[in-house]
DNA sequence: CGCGTTTGACCGGCGC
DNA sequence: GCGCCGGTCAAACGCG
């Protein structure tokens, strides 16, 4: 899991990510972002993957998009299955993952690959924290 | 009726 | 060269 991804281009760690459960509202206290340069990290930025350390009782969290799961597979190491969503705009090809630790069932490991074409496509009512921190960070 | 989810199998890459 | 692990696709079913 913790290992280095074979495009490494650039990984962005999120050290902590708190969810609230309330809302989809994300909670976030302090987000340290490491650039790590996996060897050559050339010019060319490739599809960059996000690593999401999430704190929630939920298993997917909704970020404003459509997500599509199109498999699931048991890893070693871990315990409980991982799940891979793919967003279902076609102009967005990308791609999710999810992956529950198991240590702790209530923390999952959100990893998001690629960037979306635009803005979500959400009813957009109380989503505004999820547009705001999408705006801000993504 | 549409599509999102589910499960199994298959494929490719890497390691040994 | 074979085996293992991870990832993706595909068909079917169920639910809304």
């Amino acid at each position: 899991m913790s290992h280095k991804w074979p495009h490494g281009e650039e990984v962005v760690a999120v050290d902590e990510v708190a969810m609230d459960d309330h809302r989809h509202q994300l909670s976030v206290s302090m987000m340290k972002m490491k650039k790590v340069k996996a060897g050559k990290a050339r010019r060319k930025v490739r599809e960059p993957r996000f690593c999401f350390k999430t704190l929630s009782p939920i298993d997917v969290l909704d970020d404003g998009y459509k997500w599509r799961k199109y498999g699931q597979k048991v890893v070693k190491n871990t315990q409980h299955p991982r799940s891979y969503y793919k967003c279902t705009q076609e102009k967005c090809r990308v791609k999710k993952r999810v992956e529950r630790l198991a240590e702790d069932p209530r923390m999952v490991i959100t990893t998001y690959e690629g960037r979306h074409v635009h803005s979500p496509s959400h009813d957009g009512e109380d989503s505004l924290a999820e547009s705001r921190l999408n705006n801000l960070f993504w």
